[in-house]
DNA sequence: AATAGTATTGACCAATTGGCCAACAAGCAA
DNA sequence: TTGCTTGTTGGCCAATTGGTCAATACTATT
């Protein structure tokens, strides 16, 4: 072969940075979620996104910016997601009920969603050995849940006791149960988390 | 330089298989909970072993291979550690409390351990993309804690509910409870431990 | 058709990866 | 001493890593 064959011509579709970003995004939380973080390589996600390295680089920079950009955005997106589902006028324990179904029907249809998030959020690290997606990202998550709680104690829905022991203990029941589902597609979501409602309430709510 | 410098003559210490696997076992834990399993490459433990790569290689084969052995037996380390301190013959609540207990001071004493152990259970799959380490090899650990569950339902100090949730629920409150207290030294492992306690068996154990 | 601006590529880089193996060192037996 | 077995190294490998950059292809405007 000679050493400058005429270029292939490729056949090259424009996008605009938006809509590249976007797409890029979704590959590399298919490629963590499917495969795992160490198996998501830079060449990996362009290719599952069907465009060079070189882009990925152009748009996201370094590639520990690209994988917190992906989990701060697929953070916001499950929080509003779960949010947008709850009428916080109603009664605590309601809402805590509607909560759970939610987070447990989340956990099927966007289940890629969460498998990246943990994934990321577990292996990214700063320059140290600092983790870079701190508490600090979740802090806001944790926050609405403690006022939520508090505000059962003050309507008098909620026994008294420790908040911070509990919005811990709840969120790591969720993500037991999201575990659970994802490895046990046979069970019924909302059956185990109206099972897991009536557990929690029952530790937590006022004896009637 | 002559292409044939008399070897430097390094010191080498002879250990035997049996101390080197230990070592070797420990640096990997060290390398994968202080700094990711990202960062923990063949090079980097051995390094941390003060031994060559070559011998990592030669004890353990492949890197999965190691990653698989220590994991496992973390995994057993761990759990007969915890039920070496139990008092299976006790009111199941007890056991319960005393479990939680154990657990979270392991949780401070091997913390090493537990955040080595899920970093490899999380990151490490097989060829394709199904996880090396799958629930079977948790199976042991759950099961015990069904049966325990069980045993309370017909002894009478339990509620009737569905054991499978309770187990799960059970697991999850103590690793967040383990993740919480990693990240808050501050706090006393104890009085989380009691605390959680109170809740969980607010929530299973018969109305007095 | 020429121009300008944006989007995108592919080749290239030094560094690191997991894995392999011939050589060699150390202790033990003869 | 001589060998034999076990432990250990370091150099080497092809493959892959994250990252950079000049060159290009496309689109819109003139």
């Amino acid at each position: 072969m000679s050493p400058s064959d005429p270029a292939p011509t490729r056949r090259r579709e424009r996008l605009g940075e938006e809509r590249r970003r976007a797409q890029i995004v979704r590959a590399t939380l298919e490629v963590v979620a499917h495969h795992g973080y160490e198996y998501a390589s830079l060449a990996r996600i362009a290719d599952a996104a069907g465009v060079s390295k070189g882009l990925v680089s152009h748009y996201f920079g370094s590639k520990d910016d690209l994988m917190a950009t992906v989990a701060r955005g697929t953070l916001a997106a499950l929080r509003d997601s779960l949010a947008a589902g709850l009428d916080l006028t109603r009664p605590v324990p309601d809402v805590l009920r509607a909560a759970l179904r939610q987070a447990a029907r989340l956990g099927q249809t966007h289940a890629t969603e969460f498998r990246a998030l943990n994934r990321i959020s577990l292996n990214l690290r700063g320059p140290d050995e600092a983790p870079r997606l701190t508490l600090a990202d979740y802090e806001e998550t944790y926050r609405a849940e403690e006022a939520l709680l508090r505000r059962g104690q003050e309507e008098g829905t909620l026994r008294d006791f420790d908040v911070r022991v509990v919005a811990v203990t709840y969120q790591g029941a969720i993500d037991a149960m999201l575990a659970y589902l994802d490895e046990h597609p046979d069970v019924d979501p909302d059956r185990y988390a109206d099972t897991l409602a009536e557990l929690l309430l029952a530790g937590i709510a006022v004896r009637r």
